[in-house]
Formats: structure tokens, sequence, C-alpha cells
DNA sequence: ACGCCCTCCTGTTGGC
DNA sequence: TGCCAACAGGAGGGCG
């Protein structure tokens, strides 16, 4: 997309989890996309005059193609450009969004406060050791609080969480510097390594190729509730924590 | 400041 | 086959 310009922007459906400016169409016609970036789980395009922020949500997902090409359900924000490609939201649940600042986006009230980038210098044990001092949320409910590290969502959590050994429902408070060490290090390598493999696909996902992603295949604990451990064949328990399921080892995460 | 719960919404799955 | 409840990849808001 960088270097296009935008012809226009439709949007179908405003109501997802802000309301979608109805000015969008307005605002964005005739601005160049100057670049594509990245914030946590927002995706920045930097445009001539100011920035549209996209967030995917639980169920929504960007295509480019022809503009011409039909409109799916779920189809609910198209920004079309001078390329005759079209880049469309698809997202069923509408908790993804759709926002434009014309301001620093990294002073957007929605991204002020968020987290390191995990994957970036300074996300280590000594940062998480910081702030999981006098917390007493579990660790895994931590895990999921952006303000405090981003990234990581329900499934990495947990899996991260059993590459480093702890238990989910250990109290942040309570983790030792060799413990926040595993952790970031564990975080590190599963979000790498889910990069790697294109996301992780448990229905429908597909990154920007079409593909989908391929670290189901390599999850030790999401999703796998009475299976064998892959470390020590001790079965997988599921509990509750935040009404979201977390899964872990019994005998691997002390 | 913190921690917990609720909320938004549609689609799929499983039990009866 | 139909109906209903439970659950699902996120994360901000409000309350105690």
């Amino acid at each position: 997309m960088r270097g296009r310009r935008i012809r226009a922007a439709l949007v179908h459906e405003a109501r997802l989890r802000w309301p979608v400016s109805a000015d969008l169409n307005a605002t964005l016609a005739g601005q160049r996309v100057l670049a594509v970036q990245r914030r946590a789980k927002y995706l920045l395009l930097r445009l001539t005059r100011g920035t549209l922020l996209v967030h995917l949500g639980m169920s929504g997902n960007l295509r480019l193609l022809p503009q011409a090409s039909a409109r799916l359900k779920h189809d609910h924000v198209e920004i079309q450009l001078d390329s005759g490609l079209a880049l469309r939201l698809n997202d069923p649940r509408r908790f993804g969004s759709v926002l434009y600042t014309s301001e620093d986006p990294l002073a957007h009230p929605l991204l002020r406060e968020l987290a390191p980038e995990p994957l970036e210098e300074g996300f280590d044990g000594a940062y998480l050791h910081a702030v999981t001092r006098r917390r007493r949320v579990a660790i895994k409910l931590l895990l999921l609080n952006s303000r405090l590290v981003t990234g990581v969502g329900n499934i990495y959590a947990s899996e991260a969480l059993l590459h480093a050994r702890i238990r989910p429902r250990r109290a942040a408070r309570t983790l030792k510097v060799a413990d926040c060490t595993r952790l970031a290090a564990a975080i590190r390598r599963v979000l790498g390594a889910a990069i790697r493999a294109g996301g992780t696909t448990l229905r429908d996902y597909v990154g920007a190729d079409g593909e989908p992603g391929y670290f189901r295949q390599r999850l030790y604990v999401y999703e796998r509730a009475g299976l064998p451990c892959r470390r020590c064949r001790t079965p997988i328990r599921q509990i509750t924590q935040g009404q979201r399921s977390t899964y872990y080892c019994p005998q691997c995460q002390q």
C-alpha cells in the first residue's frame, strides 16, 4: 500500500469496537499512504496528514484485493486506492476498530499507555520483575494486561508460562528475578516462533498472504485439556481465569 | 492504584 | 432436526 493514494473510503458498518467516523471518506480521500507500521496489536497507516489506526480484535481480517471484487458478509470498511486495489476489513464479531487521528498516533489515548514491545530491547526479566512487584493478580492475567505486557494474547500467555515453568495462578508479586528472566525469554521465544510459523489458526485465521498459520501444531498446552503434556506426558489441565480459558501442565509448572 | 467483572458481537459446537 | 447454552483469537470501562 505504501506510496498509493486513497481514492475513497466506504463505511458499510460503523458500529465496530469504537464508532467509525462518519467523515472517514472526506478525511482520507486524497491522502497518500506514507508507511505501514505496528504498535502492539494496532496497525498504523501513516498518511499524508494523519494516521489510520486499525485493530483486528478477535475476528478481524484485512484483505487487499481488486476493488471490483464482490463484497463479503461482514466487510465493514473499504479503503480504495489509486492502484485499483482496495483494503477491506472483514470482522464478524465487530470487536475491531478503525480510527483516524491527525495527531501523533503514539499519543492517542488507546496507544499512549501501552507497554513496551516484547520483541524490542528492554523487555527482559528486569522489566517483568519491576512490573510484577506488589501485584496480587495471577501472572497469567497480568500477561493479558496491555499496559504491562503487549502482544501476548490468550493463547501465547498459556504457552509462555508452560515454557517458563510457572503456574498460571501464581500471584505476580511472588515471581523471583529468575522466574521473570525465564518468562521474558519464553514470551519472546513463543512470539518469535509463532510469527515465523505464520500465526496460530484455530479456525479461520489467515495472514495477509491468505495462508493459515501453523503454530497450532506447535502448541504445548492451549486447547490440549486432558491430552499428554508434550514435555512430560502428564495430562494438561484447563481452568478459568477472568472468564477465559487457561491451560497448564501441573507437573512442569510449579 | 489495583483487581475484578462486564461489555461489545456473531458464529460454531455440543448436549438434549 | 431444532433449540439453547456455552464458548471463542481482545481489551476498554466502571466499580468497589
